[in-house]
DNA sequence: ATTTAAGTTGCAAACGATTTGCAATTAAAC
DNA sequence: GTTTAATTGCAAATCGTTTGCAACTTAAAT
């Protein structure tokens, strides 16, 4: 029933390796840069720019740099953008290899975020594909409900 | 396999069961309001508040208006507010007693959208809400892929 | 038909997230 | 150390959306 290949099990990934798949894309090592794959690496859920540049040590870097890493790293493939419907962009470190596709549980009264392993079974979605004569299609899917925290 | 109750295939609404739905809330029946309504109306796919102002007759309402006619509607739960991730609104009208819940297929190329009939499948959803302790687990969901016309 | 009160509108201004222009700065290669 | 392309900070611009407010309608009450 698991169709995600995404593991969230997986260990942390190494800021050398990070860092070594910057350097391929000959693009350059800076503190802020650094800084902010330490912040990705130590979160297991996505971050908004604002919660990166919150996390950061304060006057470390300015949040547009954050905005243009944010831009660079999901154009390599390093991080994955989420959208929660809040109008706010979320980021989350993706492993090398991974295409960093999967879902989360949000919980809408306290943003709570649960990472999901299920996806949308591939074989209705080869059906909707053949059906409408689309290629190449993927979804976005996202699950929003009360934590048990919340149900007070 | 159908799991949304929602019917694509339902005969537009008439304006008068929609003015009426209104006029029960004790919201007023505007030139704006009807004119809105009449597009949507006759619009089989989600809109955006400019495509709607562009639909209209030139000069016949601010497009400040019809962001608030929207929010209203919504409210009211006579439109349903969709969100293809480019970070603008779209909005589609309910029928009555319809939650307004589906999909769509959207192409990255065109963008042009087509209506899905399939769900996330309940029994996956019900095991992810339980699972993680959730209530009132519900979803967003929508396709990309490149459609038969664009496909070159 | 006139009055009235609540609801609505347009216009300008405010917003929040994100992007862009540009000159000053810096990492990495020579 | 010099050179060069990439990066940064800061200010300003964009874009979708919301808000304040005074003028204006709709629909109900006289
Ligand atoms: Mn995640
Ligand atoms: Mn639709
Ligand atoms: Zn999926
Ligand atoms: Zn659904």
């Amino acid at each position: 029933m698991k169709t995600c290949a995404h593991k969230h099990t997986g260990k942390k990934q190494e800021l050398a390796s990070l860092t070594g798949r910057l350097r391929r894309e000959s693009r350059k090592i800076t503190g802020p840069r650094a800084a902010i794959l330490e912040i990705l690496r130590h979160y297991p859920h996505p971050l908004t720019n604002k919660e990166i540049f919150a996390e950061l040590p304060k006057g470390s870097c300015d949040l547009v740099t954050i905005y243009r890493a944010m831009q660079m790293l999901e154009k390599l493939g390093m991080v994955k953008r989420f959208d929660f419907g809040d109008g706010t962009a979320r980021f989350e470190l993706v492993g090398e290899g991974d295409d960093g596709h999967h879902h989360h549980l949000i919980c809408t009264r306290c943003a709570s975020v649960v990472e999901i392993e299920e996806c949308f079974p591939e074989e209705i979605e080869r059906r909707i594909a053949i059906a409408n004569g689309f290629t190449g299609v993927t979804h976005r899917l996202e699950f929003f409900g009360v934590c048990p925290d919340c149900r007070k």
